[in-house]
RNA sequence: GCCGGAAUGGCGGAAUCGGUAGACGCAGCGGACUCAAAAUCCGCCGCUGGCAACAGUGUGUGGGUUCGAGUCCCACUUCCGGCACCA
């Protein structure tokens, strides 16, 4: 063994013994208890950062951890390899999409291996290649027979100039990020898959996901937005009636006008011959789809001229047009109370429109007409008044008996609505999995027959603008209809790239089958025990993956209903940042590697300079990392210097996993001081020559101690990785467990228990450190992997004590401690605290009223 | 506006079921070793008073429950995250 710790010879060492070993492939066996562990796959964008970093080390400390436990553990990793950062770099640096793609994924799979990952590579998922994505076209038009994929126009963000659409993010101030042109609501045919049938279930489901943070659920339960409310008919003189939605039926008696969305079928009549109409569904159509800027848009709107009849009074009220109202939620048309809706309000108080209470706040114990309505509406529920036959009840059984009487008449129902829209899964992109269809004239669109999967993307394009180059490739767009035999054309656009990462996970567990989607293997190892990834995915992709699972399961792919387990969402990594401002304003933003921190005698923060001139610089406060901040720490450079060890260390010391972790560079070389001192302690061990094995009868009290600590630190780390996961805390108990074993004599009974605490020491640390402990395990006299190696067990007579510790307290104060025997008697516990001279001295005067003893913990005594 | 979460030393954080607040680490201060530096080791380290023993005080603010509250309840402040004209 070396006196001096040095990373990079132990960890290479260590990573290839692990090849060879071949530790880390997984292989279904029924016999042994599945552990199925999984990060979210990243994007190749070129390099690993810091978030990667943290994301996969918690993932590989967990399935060590479970290995060491004796679970059969699968541990995969992949590429999210499709999107739009490959089509910019193309156009940037005049490389295809598939090479630039193909070459990252090379460079960070080093970098993943050089991290110490224990993957079981021979499962690589890689999105982009046609072997993966065959089998998203072939469910795609599964579901396509099944009418849960479908075809219809939607309104999309259109770049004129580009000819292109754009996601909401590349939409600045109503302009493309690329062409500055002004951005239209364009309605073009897309295909959707129809999420919402699942709705229902996708809600209810979530109780069963123990293992997932109470935040995500309610993120999407929120996103899924259920509703309970009532459908009901206006009639319209010389039309079809229209159907409006609402979650207040009991204001119904209370409506004023009723409001329909620009793009309803009712307004677009009406502007056949109205142009100032017309003009303003034109307008309308130009305006942001940006739903954040929509919320503070000035409420407007136009009167359609035409009325419709209340379904109860038989009232005729206008019907107005107005831009808060939305096509695709509910009906597309409003009920408006201006008396008891804010927005309603607001709209009636801008065009002159009545307000009608129908409400009274309950306090006023039914008959209170006292609110005021020039302020603002009364939304609270309460009790109606001026509602006929209604006036009176309640809002809640208002609502039960207008939907009653409404039913009874034909002219509406209870009705349950969702905030959550079909998925509209067409881009028209090119680096994505072609759409498999075929559009004919004659047969519409025709799903590609199982036989011709898959649409295999063209890779030899050239990227000479942002439209996508297949959209321009007779080759790829003529082909013969599959129905008719006739000339036909096909799908160009590709799917969202989220839909590549909705089912990778089950593809893991299915590798090389090119026959079938998934196997039989599948329901070995599926649901995922453990998934980790970040808060930014807890919607979007958590909750297309769940959707995927519950088609991959009505197709029969997949058991059970939900594909994640127990689900773990690590915070974000954050440095300092710092400035200078020139006289424009401009700011130039500093490494904090160039930066010098400035401290009082109390190490408070005073400022900060540039080392490379000396003057000084602002501190900008803490960041996500970034590019535009210059606060990013390159995950390489750390690697490099200390070693994959320290940077594990520090990642998983620094903060507990969910919440955010701050860089700091005297941090990791803290963490990098205690692997070289843990390295030290071993080899002046080791240096001393074979230390006996422990004989309980010999041993000393600082012996047994220190041997009860140990095994209390067992215990403790246990449960700190198993169930809490709480990785930073089960570090802290080790290197208190090292302060302690340190202090330890060199006798020969001492030398033992060192031999036992640091061969635990390497056992328990070597999840998170396994390089390392590689090497240290091997200096203890052990053959073999420690990471294949046994968990430590807890020794219950080690941790038996024989006298415990006391706090005394005085009317709750702490006042003493004493130190009894650990089977004393209450008597016995209490003679001794009132032994205790400042026990005495806090008591004078005063007579004891009531003893309280917590077993273990402490004595309170209550005295007046 | 609605839905979540958080607030503890100079800093990151610990206190798991209502029971000794500040574990562990970082920074800082003092000392040892060294010609010197690095590395390493030892000691101190919430605030106030005291030479000290010790006392008072202290977990965002104000109240409450309790023998006992960082932890539970009520009201509020600030910060972070998500959703946002969803009828």
């Amino acid at each position: 063994m070396h006196e001096q710790y040095s990373p990079r010879d132990i960890e290479q060492d260590a990573q290839q013994r692990w090849e060879a070993a071949g530790i880390f492939t997984a292989k279904e066996d029924l016999a042994k208890e599945k552990f199925y562990c999984l990060s979210m796959f990243p994007y190749p964008s070129g390099k690993l950062h810091m978030g990667h970093v943290r994301n996969y080390t918690i993932g590989d400390v967990i399935a060590r951890f479970q290995r060491m436990h004796g679970r059969n553990v699968l541990q995969p990793m992949g590429w999210d390899a499709f999107g739009l950062p490959a089509e910019n770099a193309a156009l940037a640096n005049n490389v295809a999409p598939a090479a630039w793609t193909l070459s990252n994924i090379d460079y960070m799979r080093g970098q993943l291996k050089a991290l110490g990952f224990g993957y079981d590579w021979s499962r690589e998922v890689t999105t982009c290649l046609p072997d993966y994505y065959r089998w998203e076209q072939w469910l795609f038009t599964r579901l396509m027979k099944k009418g849960l994929a479908y075809k219809k126009t939607a309104v999309v963000n259109w770049d004129p100039v580009d000819q292109t659409v754009l996601a909401n993010e590349q939409v600045i101030d109503g302009r493309g990020w690329r062409s500055g042109a002004l951005v239209e609501r364009r309605e073009i045919p897309q295909w959707f898959i129809r999420i919402t049938d699942y709705a229902e279930q996708l809600l209810n489901d979530l109780d069963k996901l123990e293992g997932w943070p109470e935040q995500v659920k309610a993120m999407q339960a929120n996103w899924i937005g259920r509703s309970v409310g009532v459908e009901l008919q206006f009639a319209i003189e010389g039309g079809d009636p229209l159907n409006v939605y609402t979650t207040r039926a009991d204001t119904l008696m209370g409506v004023s006008y009723v409001a329909v969305a620009a793009e309803h079928p009712l307004a677009r009549q009406a502007a056949a011959n109205n142009p100032e109409l017309a003009a303003f569904i034109e307008a309308c159509r130009h305006t942001k789809v940006a739903e954040a800027d929509m919320a503070t848009l000035e409420k407007k709107g136009l009167p359609l001229g035409i009325d419709a009849i209340h379904p109860i009074t038989g009232e005729k009220v206008p019907v107005w047009t107005a831009n808060f109202v939305l096509m695709d939620y509910g009906t597309g048309a409003v009920m408006a109370v201006p008396a008891h809706d804010q927005r309603d309000w607001e709209f009636a108080q801008k065009y002159g429109l009545p307000v009608k209470q129908v409400i009274a706040p309950i306090s006023s114990n039914g008959a209170g007409e006292s609110f005021d309505f020039t302020q603002g509406a009364l939304t609270d529920k309460g009790v109606l008044v001026n509602s006929g036959p209604f006036s009176g009840l309640s809002s809640q059984d208002a609502i039960d008996a207008i939907a009653a009487h409404l039913e009874e008449h034909g002219k509406g129902h209870k009705k349950v609505n969702y905030r959550l829209r079909d998925w509209g899964v067409s881009r028209q992109r090119y680096w994505g999995c072609p759409i498999p269809v075929i559009n004919c004239k004659r047969c519409g669109a025709v799903p590609v027959p199982e036989d011709q999967l898959p649409v295999v993307l063209p890779l030899d394009v050239e990227m000479n603008g942002p439209q996508s180059p297949i959209k321009s490739m007779p080759e790829f767009i003529h082909t013969t209809c599959p129905v008719c035999g006739g000339p036909a054309e096909r799908e160009t656009d590709t799917f969202d790239t989220f839909f590549e990462s909705s089912w990778y996970y089950a593809r893991y567990t299915s590798p090389g089958n090119d026959a079938a989607m998934l196997d039989e293997r599948a329901k070995y190892w599926l649901p995922v025990d453990q998934y980790i990834g970040g808060v930014e995915h807890a919607v979007l992709h958590l909750l297309y993956a769940r959707f995927f699972h519950k088609l991959l399961r009505d197709e029969g792919l997949v058991e059970g209903d939900e594909p994640f387990a127990r689900l773990l969402t690590q915070g974000m990594v954050v440095a300092d940042t710092y400035y200078r401002e020139d006289i424009s304003g401009k700011k130039t933003w500093y490494n904090p590697a160039e930066v010098e921190v400035e401290r009082d005698e109390r190490g408070r923060i005073t400022g900060a300079r540039l080392i490379a001139d000396g003057q000084p610089v602002c501190v900008g406060g803490t960041e996500k990392m970034s590019k535009s901040k210059n606060n990013g720490v390159d995950p390489q450079a750390m690697i490099d210097r200390y070693g994959a060890d320290t940077v594990r260390l520090f990642m998983m010391f620094a903060a507990p996993p969910e919440q955010m972790l701050e860089w700091s560079d005297a941090g990791i070389e803290g963490a990098n001081r205690f692997l070289r001192r843990l390295w030290r302690m071993v080899h002046e061990h080791v240096a001393q020559g074979a230390a006996p094995a422990v004989d309980k009868a010999l041993l000393a009290d600082a012996q047994k101690a220190a041997r009860r600590k140990l095994h209390e630190t067992i215990q403790k780390i246990t449960d700190d990785i198993g169930r809490r996961q709480t990785f930073n805390t089960a570090i802290a108990a080790v290197m208190e467990l090292l302060n302690e074993i340190g202090k330890l004599d060199d006798t020969e009974p001492s030398r033992a228990v060192r031999q036992e605490a640091l061969e635990a020491t390497v056992l328990m640390l070597s999840p998170i450190v396994p390089h390392i402990c590689e090497a240290l395990w091997n200096a203890l006299g052990h053959e073999g992997l420690v990471a294949t190696a046994a968990w430590p067990k807890v020794d219950q007579d080690a941790l038996v004590r024989d006298a415990i510790t006391l706090a005394v307290q005085v009317n709750g104060k702490l006042r003493g401690q004493i130190e009894v025997p650990v089977d004393a008697s209450r008597e016995a516990i209490e003679q001794a605290a009132l032994a205790d001279a400042n026990v005495r001295h806090f008591l004078e005067g005063k007579s004891v009223k009531k003893v309280i003893v917590v077993p273990g913990r402490l004595i309170n005594l209550v005295a007046v």
